[in-house]
Formats: structure tokens, sequence, C-alpha cells
DNA sequence: AATAATATATGCATGCCGCATATATTATTC
DNA sequence: GAATAATATATGCGGCATGCATATATTATT
């Protein structure tokens, strides 16, 4: 029984995956972990490559050559940040465009998965995968992992956002 | 709302997908489509590398590459088929324990998502999942390429192979 | 028998990434 | 305050997975 919903949903999960892979490749012409770099640079303005490394759960030298093919298209700029040793990222204009597209075509490639769902299953769903969000495992870098391509502007309260300030009680 | 419930819905399906193809990987030692390659050759036992190839996606090229590291592992004997240019794929005893390790770890990686889902969640889900599942496009290879890491023992009757049949009026 | 279609394979190149290592800058410690 | 550790970045090199162009062999069609 649990077997039957988890190979249904590991089908729909990989599904939906491979659109959403495409869309966002076809969008910014790079593959991988690009697209969720710019993302995490839209959302987070001035980020290191350090932290981004550890949200895109890349090597320290995968992430430089990332920002390296960011760069060179014009989607990213490289500014100093409050040390002399760590940088600031930041999208340019066309960056912050490629972002906006990127999101749009991620929306509609997700969006038609949910076109044979009535409004009011869309909402029961929207509960089911809210409970289960709430459910993995979250650290700070996880929770980024995570949230890697999402559209802040979507999801007005993160469901993985509320344990972490409850969490750690240092 | 529905951008909402999508947002959620990729964002689940991101974190799914992630552990999935971790999972798999480690069972096989091989990424991209390989850990695919092997569940296909065990539904369809002497399958040919060009129909492989159509159900992956991938180019000719690509998919007898990927055989050749399959062959290489002992997962893979490259039987003569019906046709002197046509080869039949089977896999090899050895190649039958990786589809069976790679199935379970795929399992626990999904089921590790459905933990915090009552048994009645998980029945609505796995309802509302199905109804999801029916509404994508399904050409033949289209449905291979959605099933393509499914286990054919959790799936008794699988939600994508209802239209074939009645489909094609040919 | 000649031509087209099908299946497979190989040479070459690319995209994305990791490991090992080097360099520069700030923090820590004695 | 100088030596050491920690942090952030960058580069050389290699590997995996894949695609394009092309070559070869076999079967189907005309």
């Amino acid at each position: 029984m649990e077997r039957h919903t988890a190979n249904l949903l590991g089908a729909l999960c990989l599904a939906v995956s491979d659109r959403v892979a495409k869309a966002t490749r076809e969008a910014i012409g790079h593959a991988g972990e690009t697209p969720a770099a710019i993302v995490l640079m839209g959302l987070e303005p001035g980020l290191s490559t350090e932290r981004l490394r550890t949200y895109l759960g890349l090597s320290h030298p995968g992430a430089v050559r990332l920002v390296d093919r960011l760069v060179a298209d014009g989607y990213v700029e490289r500014r100093p940040g409050k040390d002399a040793r760590e940088g600031a990222l930041h999208l340019t204009t066309e960056g912050k465009r490629a972002r906006s597209l990127l999101h749009r075509r991620r929306c509609e490639a997700i969006a038609r998965a949910l076109v044979p769902l009535s409004v009011a299953e869309q909402k029961q769903l929207a509960a089911l995968v809210t409970k289960m969000l709430q459910g993995l495992p979250t650290t700070e870098a996880e929770m980024y992992s995570i949230c890697r391509l999402c559209n802040e502007h979507d999801c007005p309260d993160c469901p993985l956002q509320g344990d972490v300030y409850a969490g750690n009680g240092s």
C-alpha cells in the first residue's frame, strides 16, 4: 500500500522534474545547478560564492566555474564583498530578466500536471504537500536546497521556514 | 492560488527527485539515465538499444555508450536479436541484483517523504497523483519515460496504461 | 540488382562537475 | 605583534554522461 503510493509519487516527481529541468535549461541556456544559482542570487543579492556553494551542494571549484559561466553570459556581476576575500554576487538587469523567465517557465511546466485536478482537489494537494515538506529534514542548507528553484512571490509562507528559528535553542 | 500550489509541488518534486537520483546513483555506481536503463532492461528483457534509446530520450551514441558502461560492469549482456543487426539486451544475475537494490533504495527515498502523512492522507495523495498522471500526455515513448524508474511490482495497474490501447484506432 | 531504411558503432567535442592544489585575506593564539 | 589557523577564491587536470557527424553492416523496398 505504502509502496504503491511511493511508486506513484516517484513517477510524478520524475515527470515533473524532467519538465522543470528542461524548461529552466531552455530559459537560461545552462543545465545542472546553474538555473538554481540564478534563483538564489536573486533571492539573496550579494551572496558569496561559498554560501551559494553550500546551498547548491557543489564543490567550491564547481561553484566558481558556474559563476564564471553566468558572468560570461552577462547574467551576473562579481562585486567586492564585506571582506577583501569575499565576493558579492549580483544579478544584472539581464540576469533578473532571465530569472523571471525561468520562474514563468517552471510554473507553467508544473501547472500542466495540475490540470486534471479541480480547485478543491488542488487545495487538498497543497495541504498534503505542505505537510510532506514540513516533515523533510531541514538544516539551513537543506532548506535552501529544496527551495532553490522556488519563486518567493508564489510562496507567502514557506513550509520549511517554521522550524528554523524555533529549532536551535542556542 | 494555483501558482502557490504549483510552487509547493515543484519544491516537493525537486526534493524527492534529488533523493531518488542520489539513491539510484549510489546503488549502481552510475548517474544520468543509467539507472533507468537497468530498470527498463529488466522490465523488457531482450530490448534493443534503439528502443531503449527512445525510452530514455537519448541520442543513439549516448545509448550505445551507456550500454557499454553496463556491460563493462557485468550488469548487462549483449545477445543476438531477431535480426543480425538488432541486438538483445539482457540483465545478468548481477544486473538483476543491482536492479532490486536500486528499486529498494528508490522506494525508501520516496517513502521518507510520506512519513508525515496518515494512512488516510496517503490514500488521498495516491488518488490525486493517479489523476495527475492520467492527465499527462502519453505517447508510448513518454509513458516509458515517466515510468522509467518504476517498480512494476508496486504498481498493479499503471495510470498511464489505460489510454494506450484505447487511444490509437488504427 | 540498386536504393532506401534500420540498427549499431566510433571519432571527436562539450557541459557540468570533483579532487588536489595554490593564493590571498582575515581571525586566533601565543 | 608575529606565527598559525581559518576562510574565501581561483586554477590545473581529469572524468562522467552526452551530442553531432560519420561509418558500417544488415534487412526491406523498388
